[in-house]
RNA sequence: GCACGAGUAGUCUAAUGGUAGGACCGUAGACUCCCAUUCUACAAAUCCGGGUUCAAUUCCCGGCUCGUGCACCA
């Protein structure tokens, strides 16, 4: 592992990535836009697995979780109520000489004290004036204030002044349409609505590859609850017992170096995570990961402290993991209380109440909330190899997110073998596998290729196969072979993809016979 | 956004004020009874725009992109 520290890590990956159709970067011909990424075949093929798999976790096996699919542009009035408009409107200032920029209420901030949240252009310039405040950097003038909005802005219909935004995070859609998602559950706490899609910022500076980028994919979900039920919740008896590792609030105060590892049960109760509900994601989201190749000493929650976390928090806790570009944020649990729905009821002029326990209760909302991007990321750095035995990179994915899960391979394209190989692989794919099939060059530069992908299993029809009806399964992970009978073939493959079955079973079984 | 550096086939790279050479990858074929390492052929590039010049991939300016640092990350 000690090459998991390199600098150039994430060079490999992108080389990688560009090279066997992982991630390009969008327009790339006229030159492309910051912050911006098509995925390629592959890196489709593993996101589709990996929305796939939180789909399965987190809404199809919970009877009270359904997904929508709400709109990505949204009109103004949305976001006039949800506080983006003016909360995303950073206030920045340049210095004229040395062209410095700085957010002007903390430039204020740190030189009068004066908490200038909120203030208007005008009365910035003013402060900044009266006050005689200089660039920190080299003392020269500073220029006037000046918005930047991090919402990607834009008219809708033909009709002027009628604004509309793409929003900045999944959560709103269902916000607004509430009632509609609360109607369809018959009104009973608690419930939740999930949602996958796109979300845009306009950062100013996008850096690292996916990791900090303008139009990036979400995994959301906004569970509503009564609060006096939020250490009541049902689900969270089935993970009360999963050990998680957590960064809390106290430890922040002083320079902390490992985690602490304690059970969801113990971290709500100590209240270090704030709730049930959110201690339900977290276990959830720790055991995902794990299942997804990323190792458990490599993440952990942190509590976010009060200047990290909007005013309304009831609690947050990141799920930050260890990559070769320093500690990320991939996943965030925040508890918004009832700020967003308080928010659009009052300037709706709606009523999102709900009968609970007999009496009227604004619901909370538990927010866990997935970057799509980062988490392919991770998994791209925690499951790339390089090793002594081989002369080429491979990734270590396990099957639950490996783009392409087996390959098959003709020995040699003469002799009928090409043929059969083909045959098998179309009966595989039938069967419903996503198979590969490769014909070209030597079979040991087909191992590479497939290993560079990170295909788990190689099918090798040989002269044995036109003989016997038997094949080979090469292993990824230790590159042994065993031969297996064609027609137990599905069933072996099945149970190693499954992972019912280990290689190293199947070649003991093997002996046996 | 700012400062500095960089931008040549898919990837890595060489060279040059007279439009580019290699390696790997790829494709086709030969060879080949299991791990990219044989042989032949083919395909593929000077980020974009402007300027200087007879001539710019090369020099200058602007933009875009990437990297690093600063700032930002509701």
């Amino acid at each position: 592992m000690s090459f998991m520290t390199e600098e150039n890590r994430i060079e490999k990956i992108i080389d990688v990535c560009l090279r066997r159709g992982f991630v390009n970067q969008s327009a790339e011909i006229y030159g492309g836009s910051s912050g911006f990424f098509d995925l390629g075949p592959l890196g489709t093929l593993m996101r589709q697995k990996l929305v796939d798999f939180w789909r399965q976790l987190f809404v199809l096996d919970n009877d009270n979780i359904f997904e929508i699919d709400g709109s990505l542009l949204l009109p103004e009035s949305v976001f006039k109520a949800s506080g983006h408009l003016d909360s995303f409107e950073d206030p920045l200032i340049q210095c004229k000489s040395c062209k410095s920029m700085y957010r002007a209420d903390h430039i204020i901030a740190q030189n009068t004290g004066i908490s200038a949240e909120g203030l208007s252009l005008e009365e910035l310039d003013k402060i900044v004036e009266e006050n005689k405040i200089v660039c920190p950097s080299c003392k020269g003038e500073l220029d006037k204030a000046r918005q930047f909005n991090l919402m990607f802005s834009t008219g809708i219909g033909p009709v002027s002044g009628n604004k509309g935004y793409l929003r900045p995070e999944t959560a709103q859609n269902i916000f607004v349409n509430f009632k509609r998602y609360a109607s369809f559950m018959r009104n009973k706490l608690p419930f939740g609505i999930a949602q996958v899609g796109k979300s845009f910022r306009n950062e100013i500076s996008p850096r690292n590859f996916l990791i900090r980028v303008r139009e990036f994919e979400q995994m959301e979900i906004e569970m509503f609850f009564d609060p006096e039920m939020a250490n009541k919740f049902s689900l969270f008896d089935f993970v009360e017992d999963v050990e998680i590792n957590i960064v809390t609030k106290e430890m922040q105060e002083k320079e902390w170096s490992k985690p602490l590892s304690m059970s969801v049960k113990d971290a709500v109760e100590k209240r270090i995570i704030p709730n049930q509900v959110m201690g339900y994601f977290i276990a959830m989201e720790s055991e995902m990961l794990q299942a997804l190749g990323i190792p458990k000493e490599s993440f952990w929650f942190r509590f976010m402290l009060p200047h990290e976390t909007p005013h309304y928090s009831g609690g947050n806790l990141d799920l930050e993991v260890k990559l070769s570009i320093g500690n990320v944020e991939i996943i965030g649990n925040a508890y918004r209380t009832d700020y967003d729905l308080k928010k659009h009821q009052k300037a709706s002029k709606s009523t999102f109440t709900i009968v609970s326990n007999n009496k009227k209760v604004l619901p909370h909302v538990v927010e866990p909330s997935m970057g799509v991007g980062r988490i392919l990321y991770t998994i791209l750095e925690y499951c790339y190899r390089e090793d002594e035995s081989r002369t080429w990179s491979w990734f270590k994915f396990p099957a639950s997110i490996a783009p392409i899960e087996i390959a098959v391979f003709p020995l040699m394209k003469k002799d009928g073998l090409a043929e059969y190989a083909q045959d098998l692989h179309l009966d595989l794919k039938d069967a419903g596998f996503v198979s590969f099939y490769d014909d070209s060059g030597k079979i040991g530069k087909r191992y590479a290729r497939a290993d560079e992908i990170g295909i788990l299993y190689c099918i090798t029809v040989d002269y044995e196969s036109l003989e016997k009806d038997t094949v080979t399964i090469r292993d990824r992970d230790s590159t042994k072979q065993a031969r297996v009978p064609i027609e137990d073939l599905e069933d072996v493959l099945d149970a190693l993809l499954e992972e019912e079955l280990t290689f190293e079973e199947l070649l003991e079984n093997q002996k046996n016979n």
